[in-house]
DNA sequence: GTCTATAACTCGATAGAC
DNA sequence: GTCTATCGAGTTATAGAC
């Protein structure tokens, strides 16, 4: 708890931590008050309830885990280095906030879908534009006929499935926190090698 | 609600049913007793708490998730095929329960360590035979020199990846069910392919 | 074994003093 | 704005009849 922070602030960042690690349906107001070194009461008063506490939250990690990459797909740049780009800064980006990734595809399964949409379809990803550049370069001749859907997807799963399965990943291989990073700072130049080989003529 | 099965079997599957769906914390057991068609008390008669029977479904559920695809991995076979037999067995195996990879991760985040350990670490998972058969290869100068970690965490990433962000895929893109079902199909033979490109000399 | 009724408890939310 | 005290809804768990 800092005391130099605003009451709303500390009571953002404690309620985060709480959300991140318990999710919504295991996550308590008491425990989030404890965090901000504060009581229960408070929280109702800045925030009128758990849900719309939940729903400040999850709009701003959501929209931190999927659009802050979102200059990189729209950039005109080659498609090579866009990609290798990409791996570099998503990775950097995860690397400080592991346990996104999976608080966000859980809650996404659990929430109704209209609360969902109302979130997440009013930003526009330009996952469109990389879509496109791909297909272009297909067309052009410049890479192997492949369906960008597939690239995107291979790009996305091999950056992000690790940090998805690392709980369980550390608990099978025995392997620490350290290792983890290590492994995935090597990964940030050797996914877009994998992947531009997959495609390039 | 299947009137042949035994009242155990019966709570057992709508237990699966709905921990599945709304994890441990969201379920509810007057949901899974309206599920199998009893009551609660049935359910406290049967198992002693909810932890109790979300223990016994969790190990269920954990056990075929992980090592129903160990065979394949220790079987004697060349590693390529191993690979494309791998990928084939265990998309087939997740088409048919989708939710199982979100819902292992999601709860291996959740559940203090000690109740992992217990129940995780008594199988023993035949990743090593794995490792070690890409470790043998690279020393005999078959495939290029690769960590082996890296090659199981990337067929991993991309057999499982698709599914656990499928819902938010879904929302994203708009795709249905059976066009996501299609797309896996053409994964099973084009992701071992991948792998395979990425180490073959 | 299965049910109804209810106890025991957890937790989000509110009232009201300061 | 912040606190203490408490309410009331919802949930797990148990008692006891059949």
């Amino acid at each position: 708890m800092n005391k130099d922070e605003s009451t709303e602030a500390r009571i953002l960042g404690a309620a985060r931590k709480v959300f991140l690690k318990r999710g919504m349906d295991g996550a308590r107001m008491q425990d989030i008050a404890d965090e901000a070194g504060i009581n229960k009461a408070l929280l109702h008063y800045y925030f009128r309830s758990k849900e719309k506490l939940f729903e400040t939250i999850f709009l701003e990690v959501a929209a931190g885990f999927l659009p802050k990459v979102g200059k990189i797909l729209e950039a005109q740049v080659p498609l090579f280095e866009k990609i290798e780009m990409f791996c570099e800064e998503y990775i950097n980006q995860i690397l400080q906030t592991p346990y996104v990734p999976i608080f966000v595809m859980n809650e996404i399964n659990r929430q109704p879908k209209a609360f969902l949409q109302k979130i997440l379809l009013q930003r526009n990803l330009p996952i469109a534009a990389f879509l496109k550049q791909v297909e272009d370069e297909v067309k052009a001749g410049i890479i192997k006929p492949v369906n960008p859907v597939d690239i995107f997807l291979n790009t996305l799963s091999l950056c992000l499935f690790p940090f998805i399965a690392r709980p369980m990943l550390q608990l099978v291989t025995g392997m620490d926190t350290a290792s983890f990073n290590a492994l995935m700072e090597k990964r940030k130049t050797e996914i877009p090698r994998l992947i531009i080989n997959s495609i390039k003529k």
